[in-house]
DNA sequence: CTGTTAGCGCTTTCAG
DNA sequence: CTGAAAGCGCTAACAG
């Protein structure tokens, strides 16, 4: 195999591994290296037979250009960072976060931006200005956040301080250099809370088990099971079940005896409703929220909520090179979809 | 917060959003350039004085070097490429590579390394050249390979052209540019095996329900169940699963009437052969490999092979870091350990 | 339309 | 021990 190396490199004998560069690319086709930079980036004032000779050049050398040097030239990188706030002990619900990374760096890589991936935990021992120098000699240029939460000044400064692009998702901001993008989440949740009680007997009294008190989307969650509360006429009692299986599972034995129907913020929650429920010997019904594919393990149907995870965070690329293009910050609101999670019960 | 960005600035009037850079730290230090470039990079050669000095204005400026032109004028990034195959519809398996990636992300950083994640169906479709080009280009100097498969002529082109340090996960490969990490597939396959035969009564035939066939893993870990049925004087009988749980499920199926013990070669297989062994209403001990945490969600108990993920792919970047400091490739080996997971068998 | 030139911010000889 | 100077590979005015 050694040979395949040799083949890419046999025009450089003399400088060992060098690759192409835009000099020799110029000497080649006998034409400044302005001129083939011109081509590179597309830009007008090239007769389109020199175009079309730079081309064929740059196909016969094999050159790439250097994404550093144009970086370093250009004071533009077009390098974005994947902000995760990926906790420890949170595994089952790990799968959203790679839905994310794996949809923004398809995205990004069609876009032809440069992502790379960072936990909160990475940076918040640091000082704002420490962050935004760290970032900063990156070269990153837009930042996207993932899971941020409210009231979290460290966070909201980053965002405010303007010093990079970013697209939130999952929280409502937006301004000159700042977009969101999410569902509607008060919407969602009423849907689905709608559905489930409609579908099912005698409902009116509601345990709403909501995710984490600081979070955006709870908040917005809440907002929509107290307009369904309202317009249907039924009992709604809100409890923080902070999106863990396990205090779910202690609300709904808590609440059993005066609760018609679980309403939870999140699938895993539902579950451990699910749970303590079977473990009582009662039947309610349950409903979740986001449609993760663990539902399917769980041996059991619900409604929930599936949001496109994929899609979600390829959306906020998208908003990114909007941003970096120049145009305005904005809310984007994208669809989610109502579904029974099936699966093949075979747990009696 | 408009004035948090000032803050920042403040000291650039002229310029803009300019950052400091190693220019306005020798001046203000009253050195040459060389010399800040010098303390930066810790070189000796410089008195004790300057170098207080130089630190001094370097935390007065706030200043971080800009990595993009460190690297070009370097010529070394420390720039580093996961490579994962991402499988579309293997998500409950995914768990398993967000750990791969959290463990590698947060091990590079430490090291001050710098990680890009790629997917594998992102160059797929290109050849080996376009795509040693395209790397380079971006400034990768080593790639960690995640998921490689046996006999795959690109990868195993991309490793052996040696243009670039490699890290290979969980298949065996080593030289002068390449390492790799994994835990000794045959003798974990062996013991968990092992364990639970030794656990139970009557469990002279046994069915490994393997892994991929081209799979790297799946051969070693075969190896071991081979070795076992001859110490043991066991009818053993292999059929490939292909990880998946359906398969497995339907393995079970297939040869539960001459099997006693199901060997399953992932704890997703091991769920898919329970299920299946519930769903005719016989008892068989079943045992799995991974030791995912989904595995809390089947409602049953098994023995199975905890590998610490998170530790592989930090161990794999080490090894990178080992590489790209001049050391030989090798082989490195991590331990695992035999668990029984335990979950509240809530599920009756 | 094309070429010349001056950087981008840093590293790295090589004289002093 | 310190500093001047020549790049790294590319972009972006600005002349011709």
């Amino acid at each position: 195999m050694e040979n395949v190396f040799c083949v890419f490199y046999l025009k450089y004998p003399e400088g060992g591994e060098r690759l192409a560069s835009i000099k020799d690319v110029a000497r080649q086709a006998g034409v400044a290296i302005s001129t083939v930079s011109k081509v590179l980036n597309g830009y007008t004032g090239v007769s389109e037979k020199t175009k079309e000779r730079v081309n064929e050049v740059i196909e016969e050398l094999n050159f790439t250009p250097n994404a550093m040097a144009a970086a370093l030239s250009s004071r533009k990188s077009g390098r974005v960072a994947l902000l995760l706030n990926l906790e420890e002990g949170r595994a089952a619900v790990d799968e959203i976060d790679l839905q994310y990374l794996a949809g923004a760096i398809h995205r990004a890589r069609e876009l032809k931006m440069d992502v790379v991936t960072l936990f909160f935990s990475m940076l918040e021992d640091k000082g704002l200005e420490e962050v935004v120098n760290y970032l900063k000699a990156q070269g990153i240029e837009g930042i996207i956040l993932y899971g941020m939460e409210r009231d979290d000044p460290f966070w909201e400064a980053l965002v405010e301080c303007s010093a990079f692009w970013t697209v939130v998702v999952d929280a409502p901001f937006s301004g000159r250099k700042t977009s969101s993008v999410w569902i509607d989440q008060a919407k969602a949740q009423y849907d689905v809370a709608k559905k489930t009680i409609e579908e099912n007997e005698n409902c009116r009294r509601v345990l709403y088990i909501a995710g984490k008190e600081k979070s955006y989307v709870t908040a917005e969650r809440i907002k929509g099971m107290r307009q369904l509360a309202g317009e249907m006429d039924l009992t709604l009692r809100v409890e923080y079940g902070d999106f863990s299986e396990k205090k779910a599972r202690e609300l709904t034995f808590l609440h059993e005896k005066e609760t018609d129907v679980f309403v939870c913020a999140s699938d895993l929650m539902a579950i451990g409703a699910m749970r303590a429920l079977m473990e009582m010997d009662v039947f309610h019904p349950v409903c979740g929220f986001d449609g993760i594919t663990l539902m399917g393990y769980a041996g059991k149907q619900m409604n929930t909520v599936r949001q496109n995870f994929l899609r979600v965070s390829a959306t906020a690329v998208e908003e990114m090179a909007r941003l970096m293009a120049g145009q305005p910050g904005r809310n984007r609101v994208l669809d989610y979809e109502l579904v029974r999670m099936q699966y093949q019960d075979i747990i009696k």
